[in-house]
DNA sequence: TTAATATATGCAAAAGATTATATATATCGT
DNA sequence: ACGATATATATAATCTTTTGCATATATTAA
């Protein structure tokens, strides 16, 4: 009569369930990050933002796309998507803020934001 | 600029995010139940069934009233209710189903519904 | 008062999640 | 090929959650 799959539900809200991934995935939503950034986010030692990721990926909820030495993951289930946005509020496509991000990394967005900077 | 709390948001997903929890905040969304259909609806011994109430009533989720011998509990928390709604579906006000709860207990609910059925 | 029923609490064992740390791999520049 | 940088993995220690079980309380009925 109900066919609700409490165990799958909640697994995946289990997902969510913890601050730093919530942040990881917030970041995500707006746009593409690499693990650098991610770490200047978090203020937390990489391995530990690649565990993170390594849970969130495994999960199927973020994908990653090589680029050069860099590794950039987005968000990539629309079901957890539609979680975060109604958790969060919509994200705002103009304005793509760099939102509390701040590196100096060698990655091609630091690149192009450098470029921008200097022109 | 992202005045967002994770850790605030994180420790309420995790109140929802456990299967026997889900299950119970989806019987108590629908109307308020004893215990003792949450223990039948489970098939746990009471006791367990006890702590989880008292997990969710201690998060502010749930709310209990004392009728008689019986304790019926209720979801009073209107962010969780409506998170429930976009997780499992708008519940039906009119059709107020019994869905897979089925006791012989003394409780107040039993009584009525044994009087409808003796009329 | 005693027994029965409904519910709650306390506590410890077991299971699971989180985090830190050491190390591995892979790519790029020289 | 070598060193530097970016990222991943493995493992173990710690911490938290979950669960089971014994017992307590409170209400009703006899």
């Amino acid at each position: 009569m109900n066919d609700v799959d409490y165990e799958v539900l909640s697994a995946r809200l289990k997902v969510l369930a913890h601050p730093e991934r919530l942040r990881i995935l917030d970041a995500l939503r707006r746009e593409p990050e690499c693990v650098c950034h991610l770490e200047a986010l978090l203020g937390k030692p990489q391995p530990y933002v690649s565990q993170q990721l390594r849970f969130l990926r495994e999960a199927g909820v973020i994908c990653d796309q090589k680029q050069g030495q860099n590794v950039f993951y987005r968000v990539c289930d629309p079901e957890v998507s539609a979680w975060l946005e109604a958790l969060l509020g919509r994200v705002d496509g103009r304005s793509m803020q760099r939102h509390e991000v701040v590196t100096a990394c060698a990655c091609p967005k630091c690149a192009s934001v450098n470029l921008s900077l200097a022109a």
